[in-house]
DNA sequence: GTCGTTGCAAAGCGTTTGCAGCCTA
DNA sequence: TAGGCTGCAAACGCTTTGCAACGAC
């Protein structure tokens, strides 16, 4: 049974207050704002915990450690601007999947990352 | 200046033979046909060597070690075989890259990554 | 012979795991 | 009080680096 520490909750409450997507050590640095002390394995023990149970998921990068963000939402991708080193989500999905996977593949699933400057830095 | 060493010509000789992407790994077993005790620190030396020449490209994957591919290829994209572990290049592009960019952001760059079944693992 | 290159072993770095004590339910 | 949870340190897997011997030119 999953009990509710003064870590997890701390962790948990990053997430919410965040509005993108965390790495591991932002998450540490985020939450030890609340919990003072709180060890790295803590937060790596939380981050597979709240993605067992549905409540986080990874966000995969090329290149660079994967971020996480709330579970749930509805299907997209990501905007990384090479400026801040945010990451925003974007809606939509681009067309033609199918055209584009060679003849006699299985098509399960997609990865799909923009590159560039958002808004604030493109001025 | 740089010299020609059996090692570097069978790691070249690796990614000719080679029609896809290779691991540092799969690089080092295959270099190794060809030069019996290639040490693994010698591939990632070669290949970081390789790259500054523009001789061969990083291939990024979310969430796993980079691969690496012949440089000054046309633009594409990959397909990773979740059974086979393979990645395959795919010609062509998927659409409306520009619809899905958020308003006021620059578009720079995009990667793109299909995963599913290749043709012989789907059989 | 020079000096770029190599293999080995050790060091880094981000992530995971073992363990004894802690704390929630 | 039981057993999930935590911090610490050690272990991991992949990549890089230090070093002395090697070999291309």
């Amino acid at each position: 049974m999953q009990r509710d520490t003064r870590q997890r909750r701390a962790i948990r409450a990053a997430f919410e207050e965040a509005g993108h997507p965390l790495s591991p050590q932002e998450l540490l640095e985020a939450a030890r704002q609340e919990v003072k002390g709180l060890g790295i394995a803590t937060v790596y023990r939380n981050i597979r915990a709240l993605q067992d149970e549905g409540w986080l998921e990874a966000v995969e990068l090329p290149g660079e450690p994967a971020r996480y963000e709330r579970a749930g939402k509805a299907h997209h991708h990501h905007f990384h601007c090479r400026e801040c080193d945010r990451v925003y989500e974007v809606d939509g999905c681009p067309g033609n999947l199918k055209e584009v996977t060679p003849p006699g593949f299985t098509l399960e699933a997609h990865e799909f990352v923009l590159y560039g400057l958002c808004e604030a830095c493109a001025a």
